[in-house]
RNA sequence: CGGAGCGUAGCUCAGCCUGGUAGAGCGCUAGCUUUGGGAGCUAGAUGUCGGGGGUUCGAAUCCUCUCGCUCCGACCA
């Protein structure tokens, strides 16, 4: 992409209503335009972001044997009144009449749906387990949205729905998800702490919070030193007994500000870590509270009839953008981690119109694109200093600067952004090293 | 929902107290110069001063209603 042609509106000073690092970052880079209180409109920039994330936690979804569906964002009032939850969600729930007014709902989460779909269609035990998970937007009509994309009214969620014949096996259901979130997290470049939590209105007896821990975070969590060093499990046999690695993980102290037990906590001592984190993914085991009243059965093999149990996981796929940001982010804008970044590589033309840097260039970008690299291309007729203020704002993990003293010796300098480390290459060198990357 | 603020050019803001018909910097357009970390000069374009009502000879400025946004708190992926 070149980027006199790319839609990329930066800022050169911060908007006022920004006053959290990512939020400002977001508007400053172009990523973002809000819309109305907690309504953004995603720029090109924030919208190959938000791809990248759906398609890692899409991936780790259906590895962990999820299956993807989309169901509406307009909900029948009908299936919540059934569960009950109609009356109980309170104004933060946007009720809305269509013509012949019926009563309507913009979805704030979808349990009564997915309810609905499972009981409507499956009838065995023998169709058991099932996850059933989408990525699309909600609304929760929160009475304070603030932080830009992290606590927006419309936000995108990635929600999954696990059925099982037993508890046991709803268990397991729900130790997939966990084991999931801790690889998506990580392949996201963020570390993200379980920890134990309540399961709030949703219900349920068994649920965690997934904190990835930020200066800037909204809350105060502590955990265990042992726990920031630990890895995402690799290579999971998602069939075999996940206990041991679930226990290996929830083993350690780790607590958000409302479950903190200063007293256990004070046991261990240098080991214990203070800081801020956001959540940005929750689990929930809720057994039978939505199978029962809305009757979501199958048939044992007892021939008898039973009420399945189950368990909704959640991951907040646009609060992560800015959850990111909050924990990779220096003095000169946003350090996107590989697996997230909108391009890969930067491309900066000191002299556009220069034929010799002009040439490099092409050949350069031409080369990449080949690889099948995402190439930047700054090849606007600005000054230098715009340029890689431009680049290191918006994060890209390499810049290659092309410049006329460089491309007379046959170089170029690649500059990784988030170390800031810059060496000389040939072209044919920095091509290649783009392109194992 | 309680408390506190703010709406003036694309962005950051001044002007308001003490009423006289709108400004600066950046950005944008054109030209010249410049060219490795947000350049310089010249010329130019850009505003229902959030909206309605009122007071006044005259309102960005005073009064009033309203809409929008932000911050602190309680609540939440």
């Amino acid at each position: 992409m070149r980027l006199s042609r790319f839609f990329l509106p930066t800022l050169k000073e911060t908007p006022t209503e920004a006053q959290i690092v990512s939020h400002r970052l977001m508007l400053r880079a172009g990523m973002v335009r809000q819309h109305a209180a907690g309504i953004y409109n995603w720029l090109p920039l924030g919208a190959r972001v938000l791809q990248n994330i759906i398609q890692v936690v899409r991936e780790e979804q259906d590895g962990a044997g999820a299956q993807e569906i989309i169901m509406p964002t307009i909900q029948s009032a009908d299936l919540w009144k059934e569960s009950g939850r109609y009356d109980a969600y309170g104004p933060e729930m946007l009720r809305i009449k269509d013509r012949h007014e019926r009563d309507m709902l913009y979805g704030p989460t979808h349990e009564e749906v997915v309810t609905d779909i499972f009981r409507n269609n499956i009838k065995s035990y023998r169709d058991l387990p099932k996850n059933l998970y989408q990525i699309h937007w909600k609304f929760r009509d929160e009475v304070r949205p603030r932080f830009g994309v992290m606590r927006g009214r419309e936000f995108l969620m990635k929600d999954a729905y696990s059925f099982d014949l037993d508890y046991a096996r709803s268990k397991h259901a729900y130790n997939q998800m966990f084991v999931a979130y801790l690889r998506t997290f990580a392949r996201l470049g963020l570390k993200a702490i379980p920890m134990k939590a309540d399961s709030g209105p949703i219900g349920g007896d068994l649920s965690h919070e997934f904190i990835v821990l930020a200066d800037t975070g909204e809350s105060a969590v502590f955990c265990h030193k042992a726990l920031l060093e630990k890895p995402a499990p690799d290579n999971v046999d998602y069939e075999a007994d996940l206990q041991p690695i679930i226990d290996e993980w929830t083993g350690l102290y780790a607590a958000t500000d409302e479950k903190h037990d200063a007293a256990a906590a004070e046991k261990l001592g240098a080991d214990l870590v203070s800081a801020r984190g956001i959540e940005v993914g929750h689990i929930f085991h809720f057994g039978k509270k939505y199978s029962d009243p809305m009757k979501a059965s199958v048939i044992g093999s007892d021939g008898n009839s039973t009420n399945v149990f189950m368990g909704s996981y959640g991951i907040g796929v646009s609060r992560l953008v800015g959850a990111i940001i909050e924990a990779n982010h220096d003095e000169h804008g946003i350090v996107w981690p590989d697996s997230v970044a909108p391009f890969d590589v930067g491309l900066i033309n000191l002299k556009v119109g220069d034929a010799a840097c002009d040439a490099a260039c092409k050949t350069i970008y031409d080369a990449l694109r080949l690889k099948r690299r995402d190439v930047l291309y700054d090849d606007r007729d600005d000054r230098a200093g715009v340029k890689f203020a431009d680049m290191d704002l918006i994060g890209l993990p390499w810049q290659v600067v092309v410049g006329p003293k460089a491309v007379a010796k046959g170089v170029v300098e690649l500059k990784r952004r988030a170390t800031g480390v810059k060496e000389e290459l040939s072209f044919e060198a920095a091509i290649a090293k783009l392109t194992l990357i």
